[in-house]
DNA sequence: TTCATATATTGACAGTGTCAACTTAATCGA
DNA sequence: TCGATTAAGTTGACACTGTCAATATATGAA
């Protein structure tokens, strides 16, 4: 009595999208493989290409639900704090850097965008979201300054994205435990808001 | 007559190099092959094995070639122009910017460090190398300021960094030409300067 | 001249993504 | 309810890839 082909998984997308999470958390992108999941999920070699005509296909899949996961974060985080000027940056930072942390290599795959075209659009709005976040918060408690917004919009957004990705790279290697890491990240951040804030 | 086999090419190692850097330049890290380097220069798909182990040491060799390369470009452009504290800022800014739009792919390479030991430490040293670069333009015109000087150099350095990447990834489509696009690089630059120079 | 060594060749192996042809299950309209 | 259409899984093949082992040739030192 060996098991007859089920041919109706019923849901393999979801459990293909959940082992190759797995992968990509655990072993980096590179470990995200078709036929290493369908071997995985004990399907046939040539079962998720039902799911995702591509890998890059599955590949954007993942940073698309990886986006939309980073953007709730940033606007659940900013909106509960959004008081005063610094207040609302730290914030914003801080849900940047938290999910960079948490998921770096989820975050590294949000910018590997050499897919053009498909469903880019789901992506460039997500990104969207985020710079509008940024802007409105700017916007709203902005002082009379010499530097339009879009440009500090840019400022802030380029820090933050760097200090992470450099975070993550391993260059930032200075051997500070969580709470002085902590204060490391809020000087940081202060001296682009001195810019912004003065 | 047919060629008989050369068996010593001579110069092979930076043949094989020069082939990488154009792939690496035109389609990106991931047309960079073994053995498409190798039918590219007519000879057997393992003759590169004898100079570079394995795929990742040549792709470490491109690094490092890179990063060597990107140093010498700050220490010149750093040292000509150094009088005032934001001017070298600026230079320092402008010489990243330079290189990652000059070469976008081998500036993401830079940070492409999945080797572990081996000559990583050539990549650290050169790392460090920019870092000193960093923080002796900055403790040089050091001001009496709340925020330490190694923060300032880290926020530099990710603003910088940040940018470029959100560049590279076509993250910053505004549309705006040559001209206006450098005078929106120094606005940004300048935010950060507002807040360590005042 | 001889011998060790660096360098290149050929052949194989396991692994990959993708495609085509086929089989089975589910769904929906007549 | 039946039958056709379609969605979802299977099998097999193809052209690739990186890496290794065995072999052949050239170079340089003793």
């Amino acid at each position: 009595m060996s098991e007859s082909p089920t041919y109706h998984h019923g849901n393999l997308r979801e459990q293909i999208l959940q082992i190759a999470f797995e992968l990509l958390d655990t072993e980096g992108v590179d470990a995200v493989g078709i036929r290493k999941i369908a071997r995985v999920l004990g399907v046939a070699h040539s079962a998720p290409a039902n799911h995702f005509k591509t890998k890059q296909a599955l590949l954007m899949s993942l940073a698309t639900e990886s986006f939309s996961h980073l953007v709730s974060i940033i606007e659940k985080q900013t909106t509960t704090d959004s008081d005063s000027l610094k207040g609302a940056i730290h914030s914003f930072s801080n849900a940047i850097l938290e999910f960079g942390l948490n998921y770096p290599n989820r975050y590294k795959l949000l910018w590997r965008r050499e897919y053009k075209g498909e469903q880019t659009d789901e992506l460039t709005l997500a990104m969207d979201r985020i710079y509008a976040q940024l802007t409105s918060i700017l916007s709203e408690h902005a002082k009379s300054k010499a530097i339009d917004v879009e440009s500090q919009a840019i400022a802030l957004w380029s820090l933050v994205h760097g200090y992470v990705l450099l975070h993550l790279d391993g260059n930032l290697t200075e051997g500070y435990d969580d709470v002085t890491g902590l204060s490391r990240q809020a000087a940081i951040i202060n001296v682009l808001i001195e810019g912004i804030a003065k």
